[in-house]
DNA sequence: ATTGTTGGATTGTTGAACAATACTTCAATC
DNA sequence: GATTGAAGTATTGTTCAACAATCCAACAAT
């Protein structure tokens, strides 16, 4: 008795896969489809199409509409419907001011944190660098989003590691704005290998610099871009 | 024509309340009841009892509660309903990692914002002064959390602004796990005179001490308070 | 060119229906 | 006596059809 009771608590952890309702699985998948960029920033979705196309009811797209706009995905607009958001210049500036504020702390107190989390930000370098080497310049994004995502790990909260995924699958949407997805990333490789270098050698303030340089010239590099594209465009594309 | 243009430019922003969906309204009533303690923790929400009472048809009640469901205020559970989210000893130690992450680096960062935030924060202390005055524990509480909510919103993101909005509305839940608004609430409205002084006066570093002090002490209280809590209900109520 | 008006399309919301699942109860078994 | 198994019940998951509310585009009127 007592023997099967230890045998039942040595047992892993729930980690056993919940079944998902089917409005969640909707929901992941236009959250891929969102941040592969296959749906572009302001196209609508129409919610008898969507619904057709995937075989559920208009109520259960609803509702994954509703897990997606909380994200800041989509926008919903009374009576007009779901828009993947289309991030403008403030946001931007808006979404890099997050970005510092969950970084920038984390990466100064890496001394404090396990050694597991920084040889996260190892591997996540490691992968992009492979990336690199095959030319996949999606993967080399996505590499580089992981990069970050392990950087505000190093704070080690659940909380703030889902709200930085949710900042970095909005950052997606503005490199879909504008497409450059090769030039933007193919700089930041190096950059985000010596952060990790000075992590690992435990100089958290040199990191720290480093990465301070590295979302400025960012965000300045991004915000100069959007803003033109928008002088451009102001009233070519309806006013959504 | 060019005057009356000119005019239109000046009126002032959209800040006209759009109208909001049923949903939505359900889910600002709900998220004040769970909030204000009206629904316990752990309390599960009859879709069909509520639906009924707020007259509401249950997809949008359905849709509210995803929106609260993403908050964290509520937690779905498949096939079983949707219950008051019930923080464990273990949340608590995630959400001051999250506020540490959150308010220590605004703090530090105080010296570069807008000086009407900072009065932002002394607003929030004086408030709490007033409430405390008056006897009124609750109020008193809720100018504890805009205090925290104004430091956070030293650092200028809307989007770490509402992060900390949600966070501080989970954190009101864990004081509604154990009862004790009053007790928890009093010897830290000093503490948050303090902190402002220090801001006001520029010293963002014995700011950040003081606040990291009191982050230290508060979560040592609530876990501590809290495990003894766990410990004595262990299997005592139903395993949510 | 600006301002009404109208008709069509889409969303907002409802209510009912049925399927799928979890919980409860109670009998059967070791 | 505790565990297992088998209904039965209650609740959620999901769909569907319907209608109201609203937006939008096209056209008419000024």
């Amino acid at each position: 008795m007592t023997a099967t009771e230890d045998h039942i608590d040595r047992l892993p952890e729930p980690a056993l896969s919940r079944p998902t309702s089917q409005a969640e699985r909707v929901a992941d998948l236009l959250r891929t489809f969102v941040i592969d960029g296959e749906l572009a920033p302001g196209v609508r979705l129409s919610e008898e199409k969507l619904s057709r196309k995937y075989e559920v009811s208009r109520n259960t797209l609803r509702e994954a509409f509703r897990l997606l706009g909380h994200e800041r995905l989509l926008v919903h607009h009374m009576h007009r419907g779901v828009f993947v958001n289309r991030p403008t210049s403030e946001d931007v500036r808006d979404l890099f001011n997050a970005r510092r504020s969950l970084e920038l702390p984390a990466v100064r107190g890496a001394a404090t944190s396990p050694a597991d989390r920084v040889r996260a930000v190892g591997s996540a370098v490691d992968e992009g660098e492979r990336a690199r080497a095959e030319r996949d310049w999606w993967r080399m994004g996505s590499a580089n989003m992981r990069f970050h995502e392990a950087l505000a790990a190093l704070a080690g909260s659940t909380r703030v590691n889902e709200f930085m995924r949710q900042i970095l699958a909005e950052t997606r949407l503005v490199f879909h704005v504008m497409d450059a997805p090769r030039e933007f990333h193919d700089p930041y490789l190096k950059w985000n290998r010596r952060i990790h270098l000075a992590l690992a050698e435990g100089d958290a303030e040199t990191a720290a610099a480093e990465l301070t340089t590295y979302l400025d010239t960012s965000e300045r590099q991004l915000v100069t871009a959007f803003v033109a594209m928008e002088e451009g465009s102001r009233s070519a594309r309806p006013p959504i």
